[in-house]
DNA sequence: CGAAAAATGTCACTCAGTGCCACTTGACAC
DNA sequence: GTGTCAAGTGGCACTGAGTGACATTTTTCG
């Protein structure tokens, strides 16, 4: 909204689907410049590798990349984006259960994805810790997720409200759901940060499921 | 660490002191650039501004800017920067006192200089939450804050660990610190979005005040 | 005073990111 | 099919951030 949005290819629709043979083809290209991308900086280091070298063994045109990405920063955080999609359709829609519930199962299931894929896992973080700008663009990622919680926190406790308004647009989530959904976002940063540093070899879900306990005592702190 | 530190000026002593003649005149330079670069950047935007503006108002040369800024966007993080040292400067040392009520404190003192200076506060934030790199930046200081109360978290729990070490360097802090502290920043940052987007007419230290009296709770869920 | 160190200005260079225009190729109506 | 339209692309030129090298000035310190 505020934040200048760059004139960029318009969030890709995402949809796995059928498609037409064009989105198909973009879907391609768009691929072939993640993999390309993700090899050449974890070969070379992200700054030793020029937005041309990526293009090039992508077999596109420089810009071509640009088309796809709004910047060099953008193509390494797309597998982050594409999990955050996901995690979001986990916590779409509002069965009865508490929002802290239907979070913490979405987390710990991303949790064991991330102890299945180790190594790649494990290789991308490297790459993202060791370039300052990097990141700040994991951060941002983590600023909507954070925003998707919010949501899974608002829309729980908004049903009254929202009915009561005829079911137009939600009302503006409470204070007590941003604040939940930041410490929800700040401690799984921090458990993961810490699985990271160990290499890999504590048990993620595990000390996820501490997080969440402790989590648990921040909700029952509300009034 | 790791992060590919650009090859710049050396984080300032910022030891306001007495200083040379040198060290003084260097701090001109600085300053200067700071309050050119704000000064253009609410005028005109941040990216409708070069370099080269700011450099020509503070009467220096391009290069001068960026051997006191490693890039355009760090001009701006400098004031959030120095506030972040006087906080660390307040959580130094250890009293008896419990960790969580230090922080607690420097917050919620921090909370009181925003309010007095609630035009300048949200000016500045404004021209930040208008641009994807600043936003960005901004986070990267939320990180080194939460940094800083890591140490205060650990140096509290560390105390006994350490005098056995004989006093040398600190072990590697907690889990739990760690989660405390993301948890703290997260609070601390949401608190202080809410009193801006409401124009900062609500109580920011009322608001605090609330969100600490949650992060007690979370406490008292440590085992 | 004289030498080392720090700060600056100038110049040249790399590379990220953008606007423009011409060209190709799927998509879709008829 | 055929024509029309829009999307995706390549090429090119341009702005501006950031860096390296070097010469010059100015402070510091023995």
């Amino acid at each position: 909204m505020s934040t200048a949005a760059r004139a960029v290819p318009s969030e890709e629709p995402l949809a796995e689907e059928h498609a037409g043979l064009r989105a198909q083809h973009r879907r391609r290209v768009r691929d072939a410049l993640v993999t390309s991308a993700l090899s050449l900086f974890k070969e070379r280091g992200f700054e030793h590798v020029t937005v041309d070298d990526v293009a090039k063994m992508a077999g596109v045109s420089r810009r071509t990349f640009f088309r796809h990405f709004a910047t060099k920063e953008d193509v390494v955080m797309e597998r982050r984006r594409r999990q955050l999609h996901t995690f979001a359709a986990l916590l779409e829609g509002d069965d009865g259960r508490p929002a802290l519930e239907r979070v913490r199962e979405a987390c710990l299931s991303l949790a064991d994805d991330f102890e299945a894929q180790r190594e790649r896992v494990l290789a991308e973080r490297a790459l993202v810790m060791g370039n300052r700008e990097l990141v700040a663009r994991d951060m941002e990622v983590d600023r909507e997720l954070e925003q998707v919680i919010v949501g899974a926190f608002a829309a729980h406790e908004g049903r009254r409200a929202a009915a009561r308004r005829g079911g137009g647009r939600a009302a503006a989530p409470s204070i007590e759901a941003r604040w939940m959904a930041a410490a929800v976002v700040g401690i799984v940063r921090v458990t993961l940060d810490d699985w990271a540093e160990g290499g890999g070899r504590t048990k993620l879900r595990a000390m996820g499921e501490r997080g969440f306990t402790l989590l648990a005592g921040l909700e029952r702190a509300r009034t």
